[in-house]
DNA sequence: GTTGTATAGTTAAGCGTTTAACTAATCTCT
DNA sequence: AGAGATTAGTTAAACGCTTAACTATACAAC
């Protein structure tokens, strides 16, 4: 592997020079460097980036963090989509990507996440979390190590998708079809910020349509599809004449999907249903998943684009990404038979 | 962030001896390492990985490489599982991931990717690659960097799933179940190894019980749950009285079960559809998918394992992960009324 | 009492860059 | 013509670690 020296020597010249050439420094004659970069090509020279990190301290590798508390939050389909976000952003502008998976807990944090951030093995960070235990941003005010938070944080410098606004949304969705007697999946509360904002959003547009959430009937899940199943059937227990599910993620609204079907509840004929995330598989339930879209990989890639402004050392302000409506063919208007009996009870 | 020196200097000793404490060389006496170890304590020191990457020329980061060639293979559901397994069995071993997804070609490699191999920044790789266009191998080979493929290639360090094995395997229970009039969703050919060993195994399977391949419906898609919808319909068109499908991939066979659907075909009543990959979705659909899974993590794990033993100078030998059937509720035995139609026609 | 060996520690070179400080030559004004 | 600025290039230190080579004890063996 050729080296710095080596091109030297070929260009005759000091490495200084060449170095110079190679960080395009002003104060080069056309001359030689023109017979530096002969050399670079004949040697195929490229720098060895452990020496640059040394001398530089700058080792252009961005940590891309997925605590893992709870639950491995690797597993969810969304991550692929935010990483590959942040993976085109940070690749277009020379960055490469550290992936890790520190098992954080509130007392302590996971030895060898903290050997790689003391080390200085990291330009940057990006942490996906929304879990406010988690130690993260702390490690990496100790480290100096520059963070972009990806949910919601106590950091200076975050994103996220706009879940209050999400939560309204859907509800307002299913108000503007005619839906009132509606049942809702929800996930207990205070474990993850961007859920319970989803929630207080929903409650408020019910609020604002002078319907009080409280008199609705609602099921808790735990994110998983088959906890969505088994909140349905406990919320069809509890009205059966229900016209609409809404669910805090799409996970439980296909749960939900696959009990109706079960029990041989037409959707959205008899019953809507309308998820929160947007999933790549929620275009191939049948029927394909009415959603909120949270754009997992503009959630990325604006925090990509964030961090790299912090690291020019501009303060870039929250980004809070406005969620949309992707309306498919789980939510249907009630029908006039419907609302006439919706009046009468 | 305190260095070497630093922590000779508080122990009273040379950084040499420091260094050797650390990595518990022995000839040190039980005291002075106390004193050595004691410093350490007091100052938090971590070795800097860049000063231990230039002068120990190994950086303990592994890349996990997809290249980008005809599709972003980072797309695919399954990539997230076997990423999974690769960190397990990586960072429990004290290796950090480098993600990168290289734009390749068959002539051009990306450059940004070069340069990382080049740099020496990568101890060893794993590559998700099935492409045999791709150039990943002679890269690899060029910058003597330790490669395993996960995948169809002609490296010598590689696993892969039992594709073969598993086209068998999902006709063969087609065949069991009583089903003879089957259509195939496939893809075309020559792009993909491991869907050309499913098709082999799938093949042969039917000759096996004396049926001629090509005297069943076929159908061509791109992985896409669309097209596998629009294959579906396309095979119905061909023969109206199919009794199942088989699809290459779980999408496609998704996708199927959409057109199905739409069509009133009752799944598995009328006809059965079985898939491949067993991707987290497949058990959410309705009815949940019967299919051949893969076993993405162990993929993963033992991709990271045989890596781990090449950097230790042993020759593994290729692993060939076995499929197992996932049997579900898309697939069901075909009816005696429905048999003696077959019989008839 | 010398030789040899095991133990404990140090010195200094080296890994491949970058960059501050320096030299030397050329050019521009007055 | 000489002071000062500009341009072109070099030297050498620094980044933080590892490790081969070396020194200096202490101890055993004959």
């Amino acid at each position: 592997m050729p080296t710095l020296q080596d091109v030297a020597r070929l260009a005759g010249c000091s490495t200084a020079t060449v170095s110079k050439v190679l960080s395009n420094t002003p104060y080069v004659s056309e001359e030689t460097r023109a017979r530096v970069l002969e050399a670079v090509r004949q040697l195929n020279y490229r720098p060895n980036l452990a020496g640059r990190a040394l001398s530089r301290g700058r080792t252009h590798i961005i940590g891309v963090v997925f605590p893992y508390v709870y639950d491995h939050i690797f597993r969810d389909p969304l991550v692929l989509a935010i990483v590959e976000g942040i993976e085109q952003v940070l690749t277009d502008q020379g960055y490469s990507i550290l992936l890790s998976t520190p098992r954080m807990t509130s007392e302590a944090s996971d030895p060898m996440f903290e050997q790689i951030l003391r080390s200085g093995y990291l330009d940057g960070m990006i942490a996906i979390d929304s879990v406010p235990e988690s130690r993260i941003a702390a490690l990496a005010d100790t480290y100096r190590v520059p963070l972009v938070v990806l949910g919601y944080h106590d950091s200076p410098y975050q994103v996220h998708c706009d879940d209050y606004a999400g939560g309204q949304l859907m509800m307002n969705y299913l108000l503007s079809l005619g839906h009132r007697r509606i049942g809702i999946i929800r996930i207990p509360q205070a474990k993850n910020i961007a859920v319970d904002e989803r929630w207080r959003g929903l409650c408020d547009a019910l609020h604002a349509a002078g319907i009080d959430p409280a008199s609705l009937p609602t099921a808790e899940g735990d994110y998983s599809t088959r906890s969505g199943a088994a909140a349905a059937a406990h919320l069809l227990a509890c009205d059966p004449h229900l016209t609409a599910i809404a669910s805090l993620n799409d996970r439980m609204a296909i749960g939900a999907l696959q009990t109706l079907h079960a029990l041989g509840r037409a959707v959205p004929d008899e019953i809507s249903v309308i998820g929160y995330d947007n999933l790549a598989l929620s275009e191939m339930t049948t029927p394909p998943l009415t959603t909120v879209s949270q754009h997992a990989s503009t959630l990325g890639e604006r925090s990509a684009q964030m961090l790299l402004q912090v690291l020019h050392n501009e303060q870039p302000s929250i980004a809070v990404i406005a969620p949309t409506l992707r309306e498919r063919a789980s939510c249907a208007p009630l029908r006039a038979v419907d609302f006439a009996a919706s009046r009468q009870s």
